[in-house]
RNA sequence: GGGGGUGUAGUCCAAUCGGCAGAGACACGGGACUUAAAAUCCCGUCAGUGCGGGUUCGACCCCCGCCGCCCCCA
């Protein structure tokens, strides 16, 4: 890159790009040589030096956990990390014992689909871009403790990632303890007789002496928080693997890549996360994260109250059991609706249409089982999403089967119908048309009654030019609103005249009263699928011996390593219906079938397949930061402690031990819910001292870049786009411009190494945050560039003289006017800095500094008593020149350590304040009056003058507004 | 469709509790330096806050209704 390049004409001592490159290495390997940025621990292998920061409170700042891309960082990536980095600078330089460091999310789809392309082993091309990616963040300057990183690949963190599932494995969740106790201590209820054997494993309820050892098995296994479940799993052939709900978009394609997923059954791994919603939701309240956030999560998890309704089958011995989050509206119900594959299905549907069933409700077949069997066929070639579109004609069938309608007895016919899904709730609702839209449209549809239950307000009603006597069949659409109960009692309860509320409590208290239902909280989050058929991700310490049931390997056998095979590329099968997932490790054939001593004497087993997901190295790597050699323990108790307990900024004690976590929103629902429940386990458990990981959550936005795109719509590369007086062009064809994240997508990606090369790293840091707040979205703009470093450049010039290199600094005191500035910017940037707000904390040092360059164009020289704490000030944000200056200021020691500047808050205090004077709301004048001036002395001062008195000539005052240190309106009226 | 966020000079962004719309930067214009250009330095220009109402002595800020963009959930 030329622009920079000195030319030969330039003071040999100007802050050029090449100068800059030349202090920034230089100060890094001295960080690195001294371990300047090694954070002790109280204890442990890492101990060094921790007696002299003991009584410094401690400061634990993270970065979301980078995935190691093959194509290299672009200027995008770092924003956060140089965020904290400032951040954590600065704390330190305010006595803070900082632990910030960085490690690899390493696992997962992209190294292994990248392997597979180059044709090297994963670890190999995993290790080598975490060595590139490494390169180019060292770069940048960070302060990191470098012997605290980790890569989720290492054999050492897998170890403790398999120990932790284990520990999931081997628990299970007691609600009455609302927490996740040790699973041998459930075997010891079991057998004591305080416990009996519940669940789907144990269909008999037989007590436990009665159930023999592979039964037991059974049963204990369905109490795990880790557990084998056989459900519809998302399937994408194209990947060749199984994905988490998460990861399958609303139109039913997988989210890297946009492939088509499938559902098949299979038995998976599953996390019992669903035990945890109560307190995943509860807990959000202890942290200081935004609301927005807190919203998502609260939207995942999605708690909602309602009651089970049972409504028996007329005629069979079995009811349809239905989930409803509005059991006031149940008198309105006038039919009911299965999914198609409902079990009860088969059971329930007639041999032959009743009298008078409607021609529209046969679906043309000559009997219900006919109807049903068409109607199943046809619904089977549908997505889920297909089923669910709002605006799809309603369709289905009647089974020729009727419910009871439990509130009056009435009989209400049953339908299947392709808007229920068998994976949602107890797959059967309840219609209750005036009520809820899509069974208003099946209820036309089939025209079936449509009563009214909830009297909607008088302003509904009117917009849709009806009125409170239509009946609902004449309504133009559903009304899913509260209001008050109408045609609802029965001679038990009544919920005429009782708002939607108060409705709910009643029939739910008539449900329970009666036996027909009960009120109850469900959750829209579903238990963690975990198991993926993949190669490049951790295997599972687990074995299976010839019952075909788990069997949980000891800790002292861990770590499981990955087999060493030819063929670790995803089974790619074509998009068959019949095809199976199909794990890479099935084919290490030596490793699969295993001859262990687990206690009963060798014998052979068979290893799990499956790895888990690449979410499981990501949610506990800021444990393994605290104590990253320790071979003994996931991290050590008293560590764990120091690091993780701490109190919050008003005094109160933290819930979670990170104190500030800055990442992408991309992950404000899954890690951070994925992470939250694995700590929550290892608090039950006793491993971790708090019940929440992170304290402080802060998003950072998005830097976005100009892309732009071709006649065709395709994306050509930025760079090579020129400006042109009609616009944009690419090779003299004309573009169209666009923003968007920056990325390899929308070719726009702009390298840091390049910016480096041209400015230097500190030129980059100072750039990226003083070009917006850290926590919003913001176009990168190359050109803007030269403004920080212009900065830099007269810092650089006021503290050295460009010709000779000497130092430009003098000890002679300040004047009051310069040592006013630099103690009101001071204040400012220190608030700035505390705040996150650092971009208004550069404006801040930039204003102090064009002060200062006024004052040496005029003297000549700079009084240290400005110079020190501007260059104390600079050093978060641009790091290596600071260390510069301050050496050439003549201190030996590097500043990472010194105490930040303190401001004089005497020097703030102005004696005498202009203040604006406004006549009736418009600032007309402006007066100076002491800062301490009375409301009436402020008043006069403004009445006399001239501009003033003149507005004011024959008007009558009606009234002085007087903003002491603000302004003055004077209110003429009539 | 529901929820959240956001909208200020040509551009990126500031603006304590509702109190002078401008801190900083880019771009642009002029000047200094230079044989010239670049670099550097100095000086200067530019909006009344997306639109329409409301509350208030006073609204970028609070309220209501629209519009655009971003995110989340359907």
């Amino acid at each position: 890159m030329s622009e920079q390049t000195a030319a030969p004409d330039t003071p040999p001592h100007r802050y050029t790009a090449a100068l800059a490159g030349e202090i920034e290495d230089r100060w890094r390997a001295h960080w690195d040589e001294q371990g300047t940025f090694h954070t002790p621990n109280p204890t442990g292998a890492l101990a060094d030096g921790f007696e002299a920061v003991k009584d410094r409170p401690k400061l634990y700042v993270l970065d979301m956990f980078p995935y190691p891309s093959g194509v290299g960082l672009h200027v995008g990536h770092p924003l956060g990390f140089i965020g904290t980095d400032v951040w954590a600078r600065f704390m330190r330089m305010r006595g803070h014992n900082v632990l910030h460091t960085m490690g690899y999310d390493a696992f997962g789809l992209p190294a292994e689909q990248f392997a597979v392309e180059t044709g090297q082993h994963p670890r190999v091309t995993t290790e080598a871009n975490i060595a590139t990616m490494g390169r180019q963040l060292h770069r940048l300057g960070l302060a990191h403790d470098p012997r605290r990183s980790v890569a989720t690949t290492d054999v050492a963190y897998v170890r403790w990632t398999q120990w932790i599932f284990l520990q999931i494995f081997n628990s299970f969740y007691d609600p009455e303890a609302d927490r996740a106790r040790p699973i041998s201590e459930l075997i010891a209820e079991l057998e004591s007789g305080a416990r009996e054997p519940a669940g789907d494993a144990n269909p008999g309820g037989r007590p436990w002496a009665e159930l023999s050892e592979l039964d037991r098995r059974r049963v204990v296994d369905s109490y795990r928080l880790a557990y084998r479940h056989e459900a519809p799993v998302n399937w994408c052939p194209a990947l060749g693997t199984v994905l988490a709900n998460e990861e399958v978009t609303a139109d039913g394609r997988s989210e890297r890549g946009n492939h088509p997923v499938y559902k098949r059954p299979l038995t998976q791994w599953m996390l019992r996360i669903t035990a945890y919603a109560e307190r995943l939701l509860a807990d959000l309240d202890l942290l200081d994260w935004t609301d927005s956030i807190k919203l998502m999560q609260r939207n995942w998890i999605g708690r909602s109250e309602g009651a089970r309704v049972r409504f028996p089958v007329a005629g069979h011995d079995a009811a349809v059991e239905v989930f409803t989050t509005r059991p006031d509206t149940l008198f309105g119900a006038t039919y009911m609706v299965l999914a198609p594959e409902h079990p009860l299905v088969d059971r329930v549907t007639a041999a032959a249409w009743p009298d008078g069933t409607p021609d529209a409700w046969r679906g043309g077949a000559a009997t219900p089982a006919d109807a049903v069997a068409a109607y199943r066929r046809a619904a089977s070639t549908k997505s889920d999403v297909e089923r669910q579109v709002e605006t799809r004609e309603k369709t289905g069938v009647f089974t020729g089967a009727y419910c009871v309608n439990p509130t009056n007895g009435q009989e209400i016919p049953v339908f299947i119908a392709d808007y229920v899904l068998m994976g949602y709730g107890t797959g059967a609702i309840m219609a209750v048309p005036a009520h809820d839209q899509r069974d208003f449209e099946f209820a036309q549809a089939f025209g079936l009654p449509i009563p009214v239950v909830v009297q909607p307000p008088a302003a509904w009603l009117a917009e849709r030019g009806v009125d409170a006597s239509t009946p609902g069949e004449r309504w133009p659409e559903a009304y899913s609103g509260e209001g008050v109960g109408t045609g609802s009692a029965n001679a038990e309860v009544t919920l005429d005249g009782l708002a939607t509320p108060e409705a709910k409590q009643a029939i739910t208290r008539w449900l329970e009263a009666s036996g027909h239902g009960a009120g109850t909280v469900t959750y829209r989050l579903r238990d963690w699928l975990f198991s993926r058929q993949r190669y490049w991700g951790e295997p599972f310490p687990i074995v299976y011996d010839e019952t075909g049931l788990p069997v949980a390997l000891p800790e002292d056998q861990l770590p499981v390593e990955l087999p060493e095979i030819d063929d670790y590329a995803p089974r790619v099968v074509a998009d068959d219906d019949e095809a199976l997932p199909e794990p890479p490790l099935g084919r290490a054939t030596d490793w699969a079938e295993v001859t262990l001593d687990l206690g009963d004497g060798p014998k052979r087993y068979r290893r799990e397949l499956n790895t888990m997901p690449q979410w499981a190295g990501s949610c506990w790597y800021y444990l393994r930061y605290l104590d990253p050699t320790n071979d003994e323990a996931l991290v050590d108790p008293e560590i764990e402690r120091y690091w993780m307990c701490g109190t919050r900024p008003d005094g109160t004690p933290a819930a979670g031990g990170v104190d500030l976590y800055v990442g992408g929103v991309e992950h404000a629902v899954l890690h951070l819910l994925y992470a939250r429940f694995w700590h929550k386990v290892l608090y039950d458990l006793g491993h971790v001292s708090t019940p929440e990981p992170f304290q402080r959550l802060y998003n950072q936005g998005y830097i976005l870049a100009a892309a732009y795109r071709d006649e065709r719509g395709v994306y050509v590369p930025a760079e090579e786009v020129e400006e042109t007086e009609h616009g944009f062009s690419y090779q003299g064809r004309p573009v169209t411009r666009e923003y968007g994240k920056m990325g390899k997508s929308l070719k726009n990606a702009v390298a840091p190494d390049d910016i480096i090369a041209d400015y230097g790293a500190d030129t980059l840091r100072l750039y990226e945050m003083a070009m917006g707040p850290l926590d919003t979205d913001r176009p990168w703009n190359t050109q803007d560039i030269v403004g920080v470093y212009r900065f830099l450049q007269r810092v650089w010039r006021n503290l050295v003289d460009e010709h000779t290199g000497a130092s430009r600094v003098t000890d002679e005191p300040a004047g009051e006017g310069t040592r006013r500035v630099l103690h009101r910017t001071i204040a400012a940037v220190t608030a700035d800095m505390a705040a996150l707000e650092l971009n208004t904390a550069v404006a801040r040092l930039i204003e102090l500094n064009n002060h200062l360059t006024k004052l040496v164009a005029g003297a000549g020289s700079t009084p240290r008593e400005v110079a020190e704490p501007l260059v104390l000030m600079l050093a978060p944000l641009a790091p290596h020149v600071a260390e510069e200056l301050w050496h050439r200021l003549g201190h030996t020691q590097s500043l990472a350590y010194e105490p930040w500047p303190e401001h004089d808050p005497a020097l703030l205090v102005e004696h005498e304040v202009e203040l604006p004077v406004q006549v009736d709301g418009k600032v007309r004048s402006k007066v100076r009056v002491a800062a301490d001036a009375g409301e009436a002395a402020v008043e006069a001062a403004a009445r006399a003058d001239d501009r003033v008195a003149a507005l004011l000539e024959g008007r009558q005052v009606r009234r002085v507004v007087v903003v002491p240190g603000r302004l003055v309106n004077i209110v003429t009226g009539g």
